[in-house]
DNA sequence: TGACATACATACAAGCATGTAGGTAAAGTA
DNA sequence: TACTTTACCTACATGCTTGTATGTATGTCA
């Protein structure tokens, strides 16, 4: 068989990624091997050493690409509102939540990291890196808190940090939830009810 | 090696039970061989297919075990206030949340139901009974949710439904959040505020 | 246009993990 | 006490997955 461009070759590494993300949520990241994956895109085992070092490695870059669309709606909503932490908050965990429903990607992404794979210690695990990323996220949470509390949206008696641990960990959860039985609530139609209760009982703190 | 006493061989049953349930939850479910188990357990695959038909059949049993503390101290819990379904409930949250912290079975158990193991639809996959058993729960929950509305705890523009999911949905974030990085947030002096704060909005619902 | 690098495919070796068949010695039982 | 069953252990066959080494035909660049 013959040698690709560039341009090419990229379209393969891109493929490649879309198959592992695919089954990956399907059957879970243990139970997909590298072969799987190579002929769901087409090409051989060959090609995936080739553009990823190994199974971990991939999963690494598969996480580089998922997350993308995330942040970058972020980002957006920071300059449509800059002045509304709280609504930014709001927004942003709506955001997350429709698009899980909506969005494949970021589904299949959520589910894998919720559902289809173990976080385990080793050595070059992607735990670490899972970890990290968390912890980001959290911080920003925390600053938008923060500034929600400077602005006087939420009282000072209000710990940002918890807070934001607990919107963190609502949006997860509700997730975590659907995404094992979609069939359980309307995701769609309850996920703004779910955080603005959640708002009204921060906002009602003692 | 000689023949124990039915006795010897329950224990046998049950230090693999123990094995596995704290292996599962430090290296995860399918990176733990069924000789892993036996070796922790002092014995050989023998003992393991001997007791179990197969991996997947020791999670059951594994499961089975791990239920029924928590079991308990709901049951306990309901015969303590049979006239106030929303103190039960936010009991039960708590005593989940504080279980987790305190009691290595339960946090154990937590930790492989959601960091360590893979939800995948297979022939024979414990996701079905997890399913079932996760259903069952939540239709607790909505039943004491609904006395409460009955009893005019809470207003009855509050869905009993939406509601149960919603603290499922928390506790397990919560869960998920700290045992993926316990130094995150102190559970022990939090879960209750999360809870109570999480009620709060419910009871200011529109 | 030739030489080198690229983007894979193919082939091979090696290590596990599983399932199972057969062995064994003591416990249980009549 | 003799026979059967139990509760394992040992050994083996099998299949799968990974990693790597090698082949190869083509893009690419001087």
């Amino acid at each position: 068989m013959a040698r690709k461009t560039k341009e090419e070759a990229q379209l393969t590494r891109s493929l490649l990624l879309d198959a592992a993300e695919r089954l990956f949520s399907e059957r879970g990241v243990a139970r997909t091997t590298l072969n799987d994956i190579a002929s769901a895109a087409g090409v051989t085992r060959g090609a995936v050493y080739w553009h990823f070092q190994n199974k971990t490695d991939l999963i690494h870059a598969l996480w580089d690409q998922a997350v993308l669309p995330l942040e970058a709606s972020f980002e957006e909503l920071l300059q449509t509102m800059p002045n509304d932490p709280l609504g930014r908050l709001r927004a942003k965990a709506i955001t997350v939540l429709n698009e899980v429903v909506h969005n494949d990607r970021t589904r299949n992404f959520m589910s894998i990291v919720l559902l289809k794979c173990e976080y385990v210690e080793e050595a070059g695990g992607w735990r670490e890196g899972y970890l990290t990323k968390r912890a980001e996220c959290l911080t920003e949470i925390t600053g938008d808190f923060k500034q929600a509390i400077e602005l006087g949206q939420l009282t000072d008696s209000v710990d940002p940090q918890f807070a934001a641990v607990g919107l963190f960990s609502i949006i997860d959860g509700l997730c975590f939830h659907w995404l094992m039985n979609p069939s359980l609530f309307s995701m769609e139609k309850q996920a703004q009810k779910y955080i603005d209760t959640y708002f009204a009982g921060l906002a009602s703190a003692g």
